[in-house]
DNA sequence: TCTTGATCGTTGCAGATGCAACAGACAATT
DNA sequence: AATTGTCTGTTGCATCTGCAACGATCAAGA
C-alpha cells in the first residue's frame, strides 16, 4: 500500500483507503522487461495503466514501418487508450517497456462511474487523474510546439529551449539518445546530426554525448 | 439555464442545480467579435472557458512572427491556460475569436477544490471536464500524427485520412481555408499548393475548393 | 463604385532535407 | 575472443521545401 500512496494518482488518499479502492477499481498488476510490449491500442484496452516503476514509451508504427515516439512515461505516469490516443488505418500504437517496469492497471469505467458508496477518495482520485491528464496535454503541446517548426535547426533549438526552460538551467542531459531525439522531432537522423554540427560550429550550443548546453549565441534572435 | 444544460460540460446535471453551480464556480460571461482576442495565455488566466456559441482558435505567434494554430474550439468546447497549454520565451499563445462567440468562464480552483457542501453535481462536472480534456488529447495526438510525417505529401494524406476516418466518408469539407491548412500542417503554403496539385494529378485526391475526396489511388501503399 | 484585405494559384531558385550507405565505438552476450 | 546489436558520426546525391514575388478572384466595406 505504501508504494501506492506515493503515487501522484493517489495523492491525498489515506493509506487505509487504498486497499478498498484497488478492489473497487478492479486493480491488477503487470511486470515487463526492457523492449517488451506493455499494451497495444487496438481498441481492446479499457484500463488505465499507472507506472509504478521503470520507464516506457508510447510508440506509433505506420504501415511503411516508420516509427514515432508519441510519448514518454516515467514512474508515476499514466497511460491508456481511453486517455485519448487512438490508432488509424493500419498504423499500430502501443506502449513499449524501456526500463524494466511494473504497472498497476485500474478499470476506467469503474473510475468514471458514479460510486454508489460515495467514497470520498473516489473524487480525489478523479481529480488526481485530471491533473495527470493535464500534464499530458502539456507535454503534447510542447511536442506540437517543436514539430510545428519549419526547419531542423528551429526544431532543435525549440526543443533545447523547452528542456532548458523546464529545468531552469542552460545545461541539461537529453532524456534519450540522439537517435531517439531524431525520432522525437521527426526528422532524418543524419540530417539532424549535420544540423547539430552546424549549431555547434556556430557556438549556439555545446553538445558532448547527451549533455547539452545552450551557448551565448542563443539570444541571437531575441 | 437551459442553454447551459445542453453543454457537454454540464451533461447529467439537473437544470435546477445549474444556478447554484454557476455561483459556486464564480461564473462570468464574455462576448467577442470575429478577430477579437478572447484571452492570452500569459500566466494570468486561472479560469476555464466554455464556448457557448461561435468558434475560436488557439494560436501561437513566435518571436519571428510565425503563426501556428494549436487548436480549434467549437461550441461546447473548453479552453484555458490551466488545461495544459503554456507559452515559452517570448512566444505568445492566445485564443482568438473566429465567428462571433459567447463564452462562459468558470474558476478553475473552485472546480478542483473539494467542495465543502459535497454537492453531487460537483463530481459530475469534474467527470465531464475530464471527458472534454481527453478529447483535447485526442485532437492533439492527431495533430502530432500529422506533424510527425516527414514530407508535405505524407502530412496531407495523413490529415485527409484522419478527416475521412472521423466522418466515415471519403469525401468531406475542410474545416478551414487552404491557407489555414498550410498553417496547421506547418509548411509553406505555396509548397503545399504544389504538392496538392501533384496529388490531384496523380489521382490520389480530388480537390475542389474546400471539398476533398480521397481517390482510388489511396490504397497505393497498403 | 472603388478600395481593401483575404484567399487562391503559380513560378524560379537556392539551400535544406531525406535517403542510402558506410565505418568506428561501445556494451552485452555467447 | 568473437559476435551481435545499438548508437554515433559522416558523406554524396537527388529531390523537396521554404522563400520571395507576382497576379487573379472574391467578398466586404467605404
Amino acid at each position: 500500500m505504501e508504494e501506492y500512496a506515493a503515487l501522484p494518482l493517489f495523492a491525498g488518499i489515506r493509506e487505509e483507503d487504498v486497499g478498498a479502492m484497488l478492489a473497487c477499481f478492479r486493480a491488477r498488476r503487470g511486470s515487463y522487461r526492457s523492449g517488451e510490449p506493455v499494451c497495444e491500442y487496438d481498441g481492446s484496452c479499457r484500463e488505465v495503466g499507472v507506472l509504478l516503476e521503470g520507464t516506457a514509451r508510447l510508440v506509433r508504427i505506420d504501415r511503411a514501418g516508420a516509427q514515432t515516439i508519441l510519448e514518454h512515461v516515467g514512474p508515476g505516469g499514466v497511460f491508456g487508450e481511453v486517455l485519448g490516443f487512438t490508432s488509424y488505418y493500419g498504423d499500430s500504437v502501443f506502449v513499449v517497456c524501456e526500463e524494466e517496469c511494473r504497472v498497476l492497471y485500474l478499470d476506467y469505467a469503474h473510475i468514471m462511474q458514479r460510486c454508489q458508496k460515495a467514497c470520498g477518495y473516489h473524487s480525489t482520485l478523479v481529480r488526481n487523474m485530471f491533473a495527470l491528464v493535464t500534464d499530458q496535454i502539456c507535454s503534447l503541446s510542447r511536442r506540437v510546439e517543436v514539430l510545428s517548426r519549419r526547419s531542423i535547426r528551429e526544431k532543435l533549438m525549440s526543443y533545447f529551449a523547452i528542456q532548458a526552460g523546464e529545468r531552469g538551467r542552460e545545461e541539461f542531459l537529453l532524456p534519450f539518445s540522439l537517435t531517439a531525439l531524431a525520432d522525437y522531432i521527426s526528422t532524418d537522423r543524419s540530417a539532424m546530426m549535420r544540423e547539430l554540427r552546424r549549431l555547434r560550429e556556430e557556438g549556439l550550443v555545446e553538445i558532448t554525448g547527451r549533455r547539452v548546453r545552450l551557448g551565448p549565441g542563443d539570444k541571437a534572435e531575441a
